[in-house]
DNA sequence: CGCTCATTTGACAGAAATCAAAAGCGGTGG
DNA sequence: CCACCGCTTTTGATTTCTGTCAAATGAGCG
């Protein structure tokens, strides 16, 4: 055991050992010996609200985990159009390994808190550590199952399905966070996590239809607006109706 | 070495040897030892147009490689509508490893082939043999590319651009195998893999619309319209401009 | 308090889905 | 070889959802 490592282990300095997200992260998979050698190649950085983590068509030099905040991943077209492919909250892992260049950029969506390390310095330990690489790809799956839902929900599911089934992302997301912190779930309550245009864009729609659906849904007393970020959810059996997937895939 | 797998190593009687997507497929990271386990395990099994290989919600109990034909993998809602999330050719790996359940169906779009083995028993394999593992990784990775990909393509952009872009995919695939089999490629006949109906809902629309989108294509000298299934590709570039694409992202 | 930016509301237009019917294609059998 | 049948594709007419544009209202902040 190297000096270095020794001190570690007796001094118990590793940042990765005081990460808030450290036990949901793909860095779990990692035995001591790998979290050392992540350790070793990552490091903090803070990004501002709008900033550029990654841009479409440049080198995809980064890889890393969300440690705090949001970040959306987005296609911008010739003409300006662009869409929100995806949004990454604390815990996720973004960038693309084993490819040169990134097809998609990665933006801040608020203040956000990253933990990054050279997608090559990545990919070196991914193969030193296969339980590390086997959990990416179980990750990766997951994702795939992700955007594919998102893709029929885009194709073929109304604004207002659509929205609905934003406040039902909203809703388990919140549940699983409080089954992670052991706390009962009792708050209703949920918080747009980022801005609205990018919800908007994310469902593919306007900032003006997901104003209009929330009101549909409030009108409708499923939900109750507190204010421009809160929401309480009043029937949350009619909004899984309304998202169009009752009794579906539980889960 | 055990006495069957020196056998085989004499007669060369694996009939993975004479797979056609051999070279192309998920098993060209295996090495010899790895085809073996493969080989002993895996079956082909022909579907015809229509049948169930996977039903969403069932066991993923199946995985496997189409060796000729199409699937197609599917999300129906409870009101009947569905959605085409990917269409799978010849050499593409389908079904859902680290899962019990398949979130979606998968049918066969054609009469097809496939070469067919217990999930288990891959999953068995992949751990056996970590370049497996590596090579299903990237390919995910590449899928997960590709569905949001796709994901721009229904959430921002026209019935035109889509009906473009599928063309643009499938010049893109003919270029593709002509460049494997060394055959300079000159044709610019391209042929419908699948019915209209599957094509419609995997852009999101209707067999209306993209009828009337080929015509449009048509009318502008992009493409001849040879017969029901078949089209020459009169302007390659003027149809990637059409498809909202040009010079983004070559490749 | 006034500035900017985000959100809401209203009026309107347009792309594409829907509905309906005609035309074309492919197979079967007389 | 041609007539018939079922299916897919095309074409036309109509509707509707939702995006666009514009203006008003509200929130946050120095």
């Amino acid at each position: 055991m190297p000096a270095k490592t020794a001190l570690r282990a007796i001094t118990g300095t590793r940042k990765c050992d005081r990460c808030i997200v450290h036990h949901r992260a793909l860095c779990r998979a990692a035995d001591a010996e790998a979290v050392d050698r992540l350790n070793r190649y990552s490091h903090l950085k803070h990004y501002r609200t709008g900033d550029v983590v990654m841009h479409e068509g440049d080198d995809a030099r980064l890889v890393g985990n969300v440690v705090s905040g949001a970040l959306r991943v987005t296609r911008t077209l010739v003409d300006g159009r662009h869409q929100v492919v995806g949004l990454l909250f604390p815990s996720d892992f973004f960038g693309r390994a084993f490819a040169d260049t990134s097809s998609f950029s990665v933006e801040a969506a608020t203040d956000t808190t990253l933990c990054i390390l050279e997608r090559k310095a990545f990919e070196n330990v991914l193969a030193a550590y296969p339980a590390l690489e086997h959990e990416l790809l179980v990750r990766t799956l997951d994702d795939l199952d992700d955007v594919r839902e998102r893709l029929v929900l885009v194709g073929c599911q109304t604004t207002l399905e659509k929205v609905a089934t934003f406040f039902v992302m909203l809703l388990d997301r919140q549940r699983h966070e409080c089954a992670m912190a052991l706390v009962p779930w009792a708050d209703r309550v949920v918080t747009f996590p980022v801005g609205r245009q990018d919800i908007a864009s994310y469902l593919s729609t306007t900032v003006e239809s997901l104003s209009r659906q929330i009101h549909q849904l409030a009108d409708r007393r499923v939900l109750r607006i507190v204010d421009n970020r809160r929401f309480e959810i009043l029937d949350p059996a009619r909004l899984l109706v309304l998202a169009g997937r009752s009794g579906q895939h539980p889960g």
